[in-house]
DNA sequence: GCCCAGGTGAAGC
DNA sequence: GCTTCACATGGG
């Protein structure tokens, strides 16, 4: 079709029907992602990629030669229709006005061990912090990725085997703190192959989620995100200081609630997506906060 | 200085 | 069982 390829890689425009590519990359499922004049550079796996929205068209500029973008619209979506997704929201008040506040925002589908080991570094993190972190952890330990002439140089998320071999002093001095050893022990479950995350994806959502919470460092909250982010279980609902904010004040007048109370009532209020609905409510939240 | 950030695990009642 | 606390680090 419309594919251009060449020594300076691929280019490609994809349809795309209200897609918020810029709310989709900011709003803190993914960390990776840098602003370049109005486009979006990143990578994918270990191809580096610099992405541009119009109102129909996606533009994506690739640095090596494509034959086959099943890893792109897979990570970004673009088969979901998102009108499908927001007629099952609940038609309720927040629910409108948070809909209303992040137009075209898209849950991606995510590598499990990015997803996974990035929302272990995530913990009490502000998300500016966490992609900093994200940020030296992929420049110390990750390979190199071909990048076209002209843009900065970029590298491929560390693999479970490389970080497994790093001690936990290498991996304190990007800045993650306590969250080192939790990394280091995910790592080297991974790496040994004693933990193994296809299989997750093969399981029903219950012991998904009680698999990844074997995992040191992993509790609901990560494991929610994993599910949701990663493996596209939709029924995923991640309760973390916003979402529990929003829950608390918009659905049950502000009083203390138990979190195990919000899981239920998330459960049945949101319906079929109520993982879309807690990235609508989340991301709300945030810039709503901001605003003030 | 203070409080908070996409939490978790362990210790204390 | 439930509640409290330590854990690094940096932003506002």
């Amino acid at each position: 079709m419309n594919t251009v390829s060449n020594c300076n890689g691929a280019t490609r425009n994809f349809p795309i029907q209200s897609y918020g590519l810029a709310v989709t990359l900011t709003s803190g499922q993914t960390f990776r992602w840098l602003t370049d004049g109005g486009a979006w550079i990143g990578v994918i796996g270990n191809r580096w990629v610099r992405l541009s929205s119009g109102d129909q068209f996606l533009a994506v500029q690739t640095a090596d030669a494509v034959s086959d973008w099943n890893w792109l619209t897979d990570y970004l979506q673009l088969n979901v229709d998102l009108q499908q997704v927001l007629e099952t929201f609940p038609d309720d008040e927040p629910m409108r006005s948070a809909v209303a506040a992040c137009r075209g925002l898209r849950l991606l589908r995510q590598d499990p061990w990015e997803c996974l080991a990035s929302f272990i570094l995530s913990s009490t993190k502000q998300i500016i912090q966490i992609r900093q972190i994200i940020a030296l952890l992929c420049e110390r330990f990750g390979e190199p990725v071909a990048v076209p002439p002209g843009p900065r140089p970029a590298w491929a998320f560390p693999t479970a085997s490389r970080l497994a071999g790093v001690n936990e002093a290498a991996l304190r001095s990007c800045h993650m703190g306590f969250r080192a050893p939790y990394l280091l022990a995910t790592a080297c479950e991974i790496a040994s192959g004693r933990f193994d995350l296809a299989a997750v994806a093969r399981l029903p959502v219950t012991s998904a989620r009680a698999e990844l919470m074997n995992l040191p460092g992993v509790g609901r909250k990560i494991a929610d995100c994993v599910l949701l982010f990663a493996y596209g279980f939709q029924e995923a609902f991640p309760v973390d200081v916003w979402v529990m904010k929003a829950l608390r004040h918009l659905y049950f007048a502000r009083k203390r609630v138990h979190p195990r109370r919000l899981h239920e009532f998330a459960a049945t209020h949101f319906g079929p997506n109520a993982g879309y609905a807690q990235q609508y409510l989340f991301h709300y939240m945030r810039t709503k906060a901001k605003q003030t």
